[in-house]
DNA sequence: CATTCTCTTGACCAGTTGGTAAAAATAACG
DNA sequence: CGTTATTTTTACCAACTGGTCAAGAGAATG
């Protein structure tokens, strides 16, 4: 009996398992060498399984690839769609940045997961990019728009804003390398001299009052 | 004869011209699909020669990469190079972000080069990485520090200000289908909105004053 | 404990991969 | 124009690629 029927939800215990263990070193795999680059061999090595017994649980690479696509799509909307109307404007976005920062630091393989989707062109992506997340980031633009409509906030594209913030956070997974080849310092320290130097640069910025 | 010799400066016409559409062609394919992603084939038949052919000018695939990582690292340190501890400082800033912006725009697939390196741990710039761009980011941390000190610029740890303002800008480049998904405008209106936005958002900041 | 269902393995396949060798075609040059 | 050096092609290779198949090992259940 194949495992990975779509409506197929009576999962044996080792079936939930092994299809978990296949998920987690398909994303190391995948983040590190992007979807042409990474084998089946690689990712079934990596699961500590052989290759037909990896293919018994997914049917093709194809669909393991799309599956974390899948799963890492609804934590990544997340916080953006926490923001608050009803808060308090410059807490709203410093609270954002936090959420973003954390989410860099604790997932940083979903993130170069991500980014390899997007440098890539995003072939699987792009519908749901272009209807849930454009959705989805025009409404929070419309809100932060109206902050600054009422004097709340300083006028800047909200549209942008929003890049801004993905850009900065995410930097800190994707690059990881860089950004510790030039700091040295240990993870935690970058990840929380980051948090507190971003909240300054976007709610204060560099001019001096 | 074999044309790829390192110290070999007699370059036949037709192998300075071959040697660059190769470059050009791998540019594109090593940015998509990352190294271990890219096929000798596939930059072969983008350059409009066969694998043979194009392996008659260079000895690899790993030398193709490295030298375009080489060629990529001079024009990548230049923008910051050339911040002036003579100038105003806020107008250094707001010049150096219209530098990696003006980068982003105009060598969006060298950034893309650049990003999937970092993604996958850097194993070939590594090196240069923690000697020259560390060199060069410390000592330019320190002029913009020395400016915070007199005043001249509000206090934020330079070093995540440098980080904030490379990720903000090659996320143009990096993520343009994300971008173009969520925005839809043309490219320019994008590059130039971005270049706006995040000028404000660097010298002033969101909260109102 | 026998039987059925689930899981794992080894052998295999056709297509692709990075790269080589030698010959054929072309260009450069005296 | 003949000769030499450069460039391109054709044929090839061993290793790797994603994936299949049938048989065997192991678990679950009556």
């Amino acid at each position: 009996m194949k495992v990975y029927g779509l409506a197929d939800k009576k999962r044996t215990r080792i079936q939930t398992e092994n299809r978990q263990t296949i998920r987690d070193a398909a994303l190391e795999i995948f983040a590190r060498d992007g979807f042409r680059g990474a084998t089946v061999d690689a990712i079934a090595s990596k699961a500590g399984m052989s290759k037909p017994n990896l293919l018994y649980y997914f049917p093709t690479k194809d669909e393991i690839y799309r599956e974390l696509l899948q799963n890492l799509l609804e934590s990544w909307l997340a916080p953006l769609q926490e923001v608050d109307a009803d808060g308090e404007p410059t807490e709203q976005i410093a609270a954002y940045i936090a959420r973003k920062m954390a989410l860099a630091r604790d997932f940083p393989m979903e993130s170069r997961l991500f980014a390899n989707e997007m440098i890539r062109g995003a072939p699987i992506l792009l519908d749901v990019l272009s209807r849930d997340l454009k959705g989805l980031v025009d409404e929070k633009a419309a809100l932060i728009q109206a902050w600054m409509d009422d004097g709340k906030l300083a006028p800047i594209d909200p549209h942008h804003l929003i890049f801004a913030i993905w850009a900065t956070t995410q930097h800190y997974a994707d690059f990881d390398v860089q950004v510790s080849a030039v700091l040295g310092s240990d993870s935690d320290d970058r990840f929380s001299g980051a948090a507190t130097a971003l909240t300054k640069i976007f709610l204060d910025g560099l001019r001096p009052r």
